[in-house]
DNA sequence: CTATGCTATGTTACATTATAACAACCGTTA
DNA sequence: TAACGGTTGTTATAATGTAACATAGCATAG
């Protein structure tokens, strides 16, 4: 059995990262207007955060980033955010660091699976449909009805390795 | 590609769970023995409130069953406890929710892949080798090196299904 | 246009989960 | 029995997350 694990980020190696800004944002925009939401000041604030970097980020960091931008500063602005945010597919919480990242592929409802690099902090989502399909037919062989999944390996990344 | 889930645990089915509380602890004092560790009375009655049943505790909840006893009631005990007992492979947490489960295989050192029932809130551990396997091949592609894992399924398990 | 109702945000307070730091104890061994 | 290392006690605080209710803003029917 193989895990064929597709690189649908490019966390770990050099790239454009205005592009992955850009393009998480005018994705988000499509995606809330056809399903009739609405991607506030606060909520793309958010989301553009999020996405500075491929390094997941807390919520009180996230808060106090919004902070400094005069935005209002208690704890609810920041978890509703992230709410919305996770509810429409367009960030991911990492619960094993308690952090936030952004979906690479918010088109695609799915689940985030994760590499985590203990030393740079970056995470690499992977889009591994195999993976998901398998431990979909290991939980029916149980008559489990999966509702969601948490799937985050950390280590460290080939860069980190051999500095 | 399938992933092979052998039941490690009998979570969600009948069984003599007196069987697995005892065959826990034994394993738990042979190991800390072979080691050189000291199973405490803490950390042993921590692993036997832990083993009280499938469903994970919390740490408060713990530390609260803890007092009833007559232990210490503030948090370092209970963490110092969780800890340790993590170390030794004698436990697992469950960062999704922020909750702990006896390790059913702890002889083998492993990292814990689970199953969580949102109804009845029991944890099922899998013993999925094959999908350890895959994982790592994976890892390897990208050049990343595994260090821990968190792979937690929640779901519903086929006896609240049909209830 | 304006009244109404729904969604979003502001605000205060608090709940839950976890750790830091230092003191006291206790068991082993030199 | 003194000294050392590991364990526990104690106090305080950090970090993460929610409840509850008030206010504001937006969309649409009348």
């Amino acid at each position: 059995m193989t895990v064929t694990a597709t690189l649908t980020s490019t966390a770990f190696s050099h790239h454009d990262h205005n592009h992955c800004i850009e393009s998480a944002i005018t994705q988000a925009q499509n995606l809330c207007k056809q399903r009739g939401v609405r991607l506030t000041r606060v909520r793309q604030r958010v989301l553009e955060l999020v996405w500075q970097s491929h390094q997941p980020l807390g919520a009180y960091t996230l808060l106090s980033l919004l902070a400094e931008e005069g935005f209002n500063s208690a704890p609810p602005t920041i978890y509703r955010a992230l709410e919305f945010l996770q509810n429409e597919g367009l960030i991911h919480k990492l619960a094993s660091v308690n952090a936030y990242t952004g979906c690479s592929n918010p088109g695609n409802p799915h689940e985030g699976h994760f590499f985590l690099c203990l030393s740079c902090n970056q995470a690499l989502e992977l889009d591994t449909t195999t993976l998901q399909n398998s431990l979909q037919n290991s939980a029916e062989n149980y008559g489990f009805a999966i509702a969601q999944q948490t799937i985050e390996i950390t280590g460290y990344c080939a860069q980190c390795q051999s500095a």
